[in-house]
DNA sequence: ATTATCTATAGATCTATAGATAATGC
DNA sequence: ATTATCTATAGATCTATAGATAATGC
């Protein structure tokens, strides 16, 4: 809505902005489907100066996943989820984890979008920040799960395999409701949150009956 | 390989052929991605015969989700749920649900990118497939949970939530493969499916202690 | 004086069409 | 004779560049 004309930014501002701008449309349409006009329309500047800022489009695009592999904010949660480790709180763990991956894809649906473009069109450096960032998630969690394992509060199962079980039933219900629309499910976040942890927790926990017949 | 010179078909063959190549380069490159002139030379034929087929190329896109949506495959292997049911079995049948999941992913990959594309990219009509296919199953099984639990062999979780937490679980795993390539995890298909399986039954399963305190 | 911005445009590429050509079926 | 295919091309659009213009900072 600002009006473009007259409106004169410092060469950093003015790269900062076409990058976010940018990363709307990429989301929204993927690298493909984003021209160089769109953005510097959404901008208020001209094309020309997209490529004074950027060599090529790719280039730009390359910014925005570098600069998005850098976003400190995951570190703030992560501590959250040490704290719950701290404290042997495997339910209060499995409720921050799935209370946060909702969020995040509630929060920054761009985020995502723009991830799941990048790893569909098949940009390495995408697959290398995804690798990255699950990477850390995977191993602490891991770590964990074989530690609460060995002080015989958690069941026998393959931690990594329990860890994809944990990271798998939030994050599918969030790219669910990402991709089809808000009313997928009558039930609130709140309740999913819930009757996940309670599945979860009732099922990694060892409790003398296996039951083994039906 | 086929020399394109000289093989000339009959339309309604030379139709579906230019489907089938369309797909493979929707699937890697979605819409935007892909050019006429690529499934053209990808078909062995001039770009024009494209058009002779299809009025435009978003006509040639959504000829093939049509086609997709009326896959009869599906229900081969839904008989087969309702084979797991009928006997109560429910090992059974979230082995068999994760098993075919699993599997469609790894054999069906071109359909599965070209699903996610097509939800990412907004086509109206994957929506709408997504949705009815998703919704037969989601119904099938959360009736099914419903019925156990009042046989008093399930636990009391809002069916609903339970039905998204068994597909994600499986789903999350199949989906990250096919975006992170293979080496995701040093576990083989058979043991994540025993694990998630083990996880599931266990927590749905009630018994006697709700095991509150940690 | 410096530099952010714009104008104008090159050159490639993309979707789509019109009309010519050649292989098939009768 | 029918029809699948190709040639040629229009017209739009896309990425990117060169050089002119105008707003800022000193």
């Amino acid at each position: 809505m600002a009006d473009p004309r007259s409106v004169r930014m410092h060469s950093e501002d003015r790269r900062r902005q076409i990058l976010d701008v940018a990363v709307d449309l990429f989301a929204k349409k993927g690298f493909a489907g984003t021209t160089t006009k769109e953005i510097a329309a959404a901008a208020g500047v001209n094309e020309a100066i997209i490529f004074r800022h950027f060599a090529t489009k790719e280039q730009l695009y390359i910014a925005i996943l570098d600069a998005k592999v850098c976003t400190p904010e995951v570190d703030s949660w992560i501590s959250h989820l040490r704290d719950c480790m701290e404290r042997r709180d495997d339910e209060g763990l499995f409720r921050a984890l799935g209370t946060k991956m909702i969020e995040a894809f509630r929060e920054d649906e761009r985020f995502e979008r723009l991830m799941l473009y990048a790893l569909l069109e098949g940009h390495e450096i995408a697959k290398i920040h995804h690798q990255r960032m699950g990477a850390s998630f995977f191993v602490l969690l891991r770590d964990y799960i074989a530690q609460r394992q060995r002080e015989g509060a958690l069941r026998e199962f393959a931690p990594g395999a329990v860890v994809m079980a944990v990271a798998g039933v939030f994050r599918f219900y969030a790219q669910m409701s990402l991709l089809c629309g808000g009313s997928l499910m009558p039930l609130s976040d709140a309740q999913i949150i819930d009757t996940f942890t309670g599945i979860l927790l009732n099922g990694l926990r060892p409790n003398g009956e296996p039951a083994r017949t039906v």
